[in-house]
DNA sequence: CGATAAACCGACTCAACTGCCGGTTTTTTA
DNA sequence: TAAAAAACCGGCAGTTGAGTCGGTTTATCG
């Protein structure tokens, strides 16, 4: 199926660099999962107490380990940033191309297709990956040793975004700036809603926002195909 | 005139509680500049190295005084950060106005009144001082010392807003919901292109998406007009 | 089983930051 | 002009965080 196939490429081209060796002897799977746990309990402090709290101490502890351990699989501060960086980007991605997929799946014959993906956007971008996406991207405007790990990684996620659309919807190919563009504009969007929240709320304000936004995806939409794009 | 008495309201509510005392001994003055220079200071260190970059010897050292000078003006950091959120709402607000009244008096006929308010919009958005706001606003979403200064500030920006923007245009009262929803959308979608500068970058893939949410303001306007609001 | 390597531990050094305080210079006031 | 007050200085804890290192336990292989 198309879809699967797509999903598979696009995961392939930012899965995480240890995701590799089959033989897995047991201290390499115990490393590794040692590995899983402290990149975990690096996203929760970045959630909980944002970037300048991710410190190896609060990580180490979370885990249960000695911060000696820990050097041990990242040697440096940094690298376990890398770590946490390859694992953000890559669930994003994962995160709502299944949501999206599936919700494709399911839908009813009168549901438009780009209201999903605004909704499958918004879903994936209250998640506490994303929210220690955000923690990265703020923190790399003003730290230039994690931008030279975060901004390519960043750059990455939006080239095979574009790179794999492309081709996925070749009947868009005419109205390919549209789908840029609301690909932009909902990333945009979504991003600022979650940052005015403290003063939005999270009640009928915000929701009425996000609804607009989709309502306006679905007539940029609707103007594509009315300028001789097919449906899709 | 209607539109600088507007101003002066909304610029009161939110001023600096020190711009008072009429007095002005000579070395009341000078204690006043030297808080300007070291909140504007404080500023620069916000834009440049980030919230935890806003040490008490960075601020210190780019005014030239010495750290003991400092705490004689502001006896703990929080106290400076609170100055400086106090300076960072109320030049938002005043940038805003200004430009956006400027702009007005300067309109030619045809320039609807949304879009001016779209561009100056965008463009105090790119001041220094809201770089510093973000900078605030993200760090306050994990370190409650400081949301415990900012968000109040923030939520008083968005109250003294929504109370005049009421009372100054009467003839939105019916289309007031339409109001409210395009100032929260423009200030999403322009703190969502800020955040996402470094991938989106400045060019015309910036421009394009600026251009769109301006229309998009433009089109909900013209739909208020047609449901029976008068024109502004 | 013995040797080698990987995983893990805890203590140490070094640097940076905040808050504090005694002392000095400049301005105000009586 | 002398005393009081305000502005200003520089150094001293106390804390926290990153990186380093010798030593210990556990797995792997000959």
């Amino acid at each position: 199926m198309k879809a699967q196939s797509l999903q598979d490429r696009m995961l392939a081209a930012l899965a995480p660099a240890m995701h590799a060796g089959p033989p897995e002897k047991w201290q390499q799977r115990k490393s590794a999962l040692m590995r899983e746990r402290l990149v975990s309990a690096a996203i929760d402090c970045l959630v909980r107490d944002g970037y300048p709290g991710l410190t190896t101490a609060a990580v180490a502890g979370a885990c249960d380990v000695s911060r000696g351990a820990m050097h041990h699989h990242f040697p440096t501060r940094m690298e376990l940033v890398g770590a946490v960086v390859e694992q953000v980007v890559y669930h994003r991605m994962r995160t709502f191309l299944q949501d999206y997929f599936a919700a494709v799946a399911a839908r009813r014959q009168d549901e438009p297709m780009i209201e999903l993906a605004c909704e499958a956007h918004w879903r994936s971008v209250q998640t506490r990956e994303y929210a220690a996406w955000i923690e990265l991207a703020l923190a790399a405007r003003t730290d230039a040793e994690l931008a030279a790990i975060f901004e390519p990684a960043a750059r990455r996620y939006d080239a095979v975004w574009t790179s794999e659309m492309i081709e996925a919807f070749p009947q868009w190919r005419e109205d390919w700036d549209n789908l840029k563009l609301a690909h932009d504009f909902t990333s945009a969007v979504h991003t600022g809603m979650l940052l005015h929240a403290p003063v939005f709320g999270t009640g009928e304000r915000l929701e009425r926002l996000r609804r607009f936004a989709a309502s306006t995806m679905q007539r940029l939409s609707e103007e594509g195909e009315a300028s001789g794009r097919t449906g899709v």
